[in-house]
DNA sequence: GCAAATTAATGATTTATTCAAG
DNA sequence: CTTGAATAAATCATTAATTTGC
């Protein structure tokens, strides 16, 4: 265990034992006050400090987020292929239709029970009059969701590629008022600007 | 997870990465052009429709301040005790050196010469060099842990039956409105008036 | 059995974010 | 637009487990 001359804090199994208990818990970003409390208490049972608690729970809290993450995503694995082979299927299906399948899997991919368009819009809106008029009015619109197709996508027939960082960041940063200057497949359709913070 | 028969969208943890990374890069309220695009790129990865973009977005936005608002209230609460804090221990400083080794287990074993006692968060991050960053950075940075050294537990000197279940729980749960019932010396300190959770 | 070598855990730092206040 | 405050994620670094060759 720990050199005499360790770098680091060991912590001793009573120590460990005590911090997984707070973490079960629920102990996750403990304050000032709380560290205090925590390493007072458990220096009785050997050398610690204040940061050795803080560290240990950011650590712990981050790798049981992983760990979880990594269960979850290998439990959706199977899933997952079923659903891009699905996908797939769909896309190709669609496929020899040209443009359909975009937005077609837009809003129709899913079961789709509404038939459309009516909707959360209006509850959000039209239930509160406290809404300014702009707001309203900008509301008022059609929802978002239910606009009309995405021409500049309809031509895109490689989304295993498109999907990348560059598509992101075009994404983030919002559409520019011009349309795809070069028809290629991905990142010619949005001339990519530095700034990131789209407008509100 | 989402039954095959869910009448709801369940993200797949790609979508759930490529939304998330979006918003971190700034996406908010993204217009109808732009939840078609995020729509049928993340349709490549499972059932998505453009509604799901569009309420994802307005959860997401939503939920991150409540986090933030209440992250920020907690810290309010948190500067003010430690502020108290320090006060106590100016004023204590040199009360006894009986149980000396409990605090100075806790936060004088390192190196760490550092004077304590400055204000958490008083960061000076980004005034230092990048070499060197190791050593000056000890210095340069506060964190909760930093925090002077717990004068109260100096007197007590019954750790060994003080640290118990309830004391988890105490520090675990956050402390309830009420004072401790037992008068421990610890537990003076801090009068745990907060919920940690403060009114919005 | 036992160390050197290698790998897995995990302690400690640094970096990149977030929202909103100024 | 910039900055404040505080992480949480990513990364670095050291310790513990373990494997391996003898």
């Amino acid at each position: 265990m720990c050199p005499a001359s360790s770098s680091r804090w060991c912590p001793t199994p009573e120590q460990l034992m005590t911090l997984r208990k707070m973490y079960r818990n629920g102990v996750r970003t403990p304050n000032a006050s709380q560290i205090q409390h925590i390493t007072a208490h458990l220096s009785f049972y050997g050398k610690i400090e204040g940061k050795n608690v803080f560290y240990w729970f950011q650590n712990h809290k981050t790798r049981d987020r992983q760990k979880l993450r990594g269960k979850l995503n290998k439990q959706l694995h199977l899933q997952l292929q079923q659903q891009q082979q699905l996908n797939y299927h769909h896309h190709h299906h669609h496929l020899s239709q040209t443009s359909h399948f975009l937005y077609d899997l837009g809003s129709g991919s899913g079961s789709t029970s509404i038939s459309t368009f009516q909707l959360p819009f209006y509850n959000s809106v039209g239930l509160f009059p406290k809404r300014g008029a702009r707001e309203a009015s900008k509301q008022a619109k059609n929802y978002p969701w239910k606009m009309g197709k995405p021409e500049a996508l309809k031509e895109n027939t490689m989304l295993t590629t498109f999907y990348n960082e560059d598509w992101t960041m075009m994404v983030d940063v919002g559409p520019p008022p011009c349309c795809c200057p070069k028809p290629l497949k991905t990142l010619e359709l949005f001339p990519i600007t530095d700034r990131l913070k789209a407008a509100e």
